[in-house]
RNA sequence: GGCCCUAUCGUCUAGUGGUUAGGACGUCGGCCUCUCACGCCGAAAACAGGGGUUCGACUCCCCUUGGGGCUACCA
């Protein structure tokens, strides 16, 4: 069986970067009938933090991305002891007990020899143990070249001599990531990695572990990294951001995902998959080789066509963090009437939330632009004409609306927008909004009467 | 410096030896129209450069250049 697994340290937020790895493993898993298991490295103690695995999985559950089986490293001590203990009996590893400083003098010397630093074997041959001594421990590296198969980048070759006797645990007992990443990939059985292609040497290691282990690696995947505009990898600087802040700034987490997986891989033309399709269409073959560069505007194109495509209830779920409290009293069913009014003018829920907000509460003030362009001392007696008119209309029948502003342009001789533009002034405050009859229906009779009444008292328009 | 990855419109990408190099975002026009959007139609926009291989290269190989990554008692 497929058994994928995102492997995040809580050394900082869920990043776009990562949310991505975590839906390729993901999607993968679920493609193959597989498990995808969460796992949470925590290894380096002085970086990790609680608060940060909170909003990994904070920012998972938000996009879905369910996980089968979840374990922390640093409760795995035992185990990873265990499988130390299998090298040192084979022979394989050993401790060593060099000092920081003679590494650095080492790796100075080197340096200036125009050598590749790397550790040179020193304690590699000890016969003598020093109890009160500090000591890490390290791999004797074989000299064997490494080679394995990437999913996307092909046939993968690494010289021995590019690496060195590298450390797998600490002088506080701590074990390092290349390490804890392949005894936990064994131990929980991971067939597929999907990573980043920032790991393509780190594997290159942890294939030499896996020998060490006499265990056969899982299949590899490197994925090609996000960059930033400026095309550096994507960091706090290019404006973003923990995943969580897309939630907060109106993306809809399905959204989100879908622009995620199409950043490096591709099927065919399409650009918009449901949860299911992803599931029936994702492949390992399809992913792209080169980096590529993250996008806001294609975000929020794909977020926009995800609003569209959303009946006004589901939207209403996810808008309610979003509507002023003065819309709580509102019922769902005429909140949703007005979510479909604005649904194709809002490209956030952040955009959608305030372009429906006249539906509750009454505009305090007119946009001054639309006002001064609209509000005009010529309009006020058709408006007078057309309120009496509305005043005798059926506001659930929209052809009655209709025929009162027909009757209106007919008597005063005018165009539509004439009249319309103020009424919309009236209504919402703004010269930009849902259309005129749309709303008269929503908002009702009465409200609607009252608010053109108000309107028509502020022609002309006089600035503030 | 060493090693590794990578290179099609501004951006995301399709393309696997013979195409008017396709789609999407964005941009710019137009249509629709009560405003703003949506929608529809259209336009500009790319094979990094140089060598090979081949009857024929965006597609295969090499070099150059550009970009990225790794080179920790970080992950």
């Amino acid at each position: 069986m497929v058994r994928t697994r995102f492997a995040p340290s809580p050394t900082g937020h869920l990043h776009i970067g990562g949310l991505r790895t975590a839906i390729f493993n993901y999607f993968f898993a679920k493609a193959n009938n597989g498990e995808f298991i969460l796992r949470i490295e925590d290894t380096d103690k002085e970086r990790s933090k609680d608060e940060y695995t909170r909003a990994i999985l904070e920012g998972l559950k938000w996009c879905s991305i369910d996980w089968d089986d979840i374990c922390y490293q640093s409760k795995r001590e035992a185990i990873y002891e265990k499988y130390l203990n299998f090298l040192f009996e084979k022979g394989l590893a050993y401790k060593c007990y060099c000092s920081k400083e003679r590494l650095e003098k080492l790796k100075k010397e080197q340096l200036e020899k125009g050598e590749n630093p790397h550790y040179d074997g020193h304690c590699r041959n000890l016969k003598e143990e020093y109890s009160d001594k500090p000591y890490v421990v390290r791999i004797k590296l074989p000299k064997e070249d490494i080679d394995f198969k990437d999913y996307v980048h092909g046939d993968m070759h690494f010289s021995y001599k590019e690496f060195d006797d590298f450390i797998i645990r600490r002088s506080d007992g701590s074990f390092m990531y290349n390490f804890t990443n392949v005894v936990d990939d064994i131990e929980c059985g991971i067939t597929h990695v999907i990573r980043g292609d920032d790991h393509l040497t780190n594997t290159a290691k942890q294939i030499v572990l896996y020998r060490l282990f006499e265990k056969e690696p899982p299949e590899y995947a490197h994925v090609p990294m996000i960059l930033g505009e400026d095309k550096t990898r994507l960091s706090k600087r290019h404006g973003a951001k923990s995943v969580l802040e897309y939630k907060e700034f109106g993306i809809l987490p399905d959204a989100l995902v879908n622009y995620l997986i199409r950043l490096g891989w591709s099927y065919g033309d399409k650009e918009i998959f449901t949860k299911d399709e992803l599931i029936k269409y994702f492949n390992l073959e399809n992913l792209n080789k080169s980096a590529a560069v993250f996008n806001p505007d294609k975000l929020l194109w794909v977020n926009e066509e995800y609003i569209k495509s959303y009946s006004p209830k589901e939207l209403l779920k996810y808008l309610k963090d979003f509507l002023d409290d003065s819309c709580k009293s509102f019922s769902d069913d005429y909140l949703s009437k007005a979510i479909e009014t604005m649904q194709a003018r809002a490209k956030t829920l952040v955009e959608l939330a305030d372009g429906m907000m006249f539906y509750c509460v009454e505009p305090k003030d007119y946009e001054e632009k639309g006002a001064k362009k609209y509000l005009k001392e010529s309009v006020k007696e058709p408006m007078k004409f057309l309120l009496d008119k509305l005043k005798e209309a059926d506001f659930e029948n929209e052809e009655s609306l209709k025929k009162a502003f027909e009757e209106t342009m007919e008597k005063f001789e005018i165009k539509m927008v004439k009249i319309a533009q103020p009424v919309r002034i009236g209504l919402t405050g703004r010269s930009a909004a849902p259309g005129i009859y749309e709303m008269l229906m929503i908002l009702g009779k009465d409200e609607s009467i009252k608010r053109i009444e108000k309107v028509i008292d502020a022609i002309p328009f006089k600035s503030s």
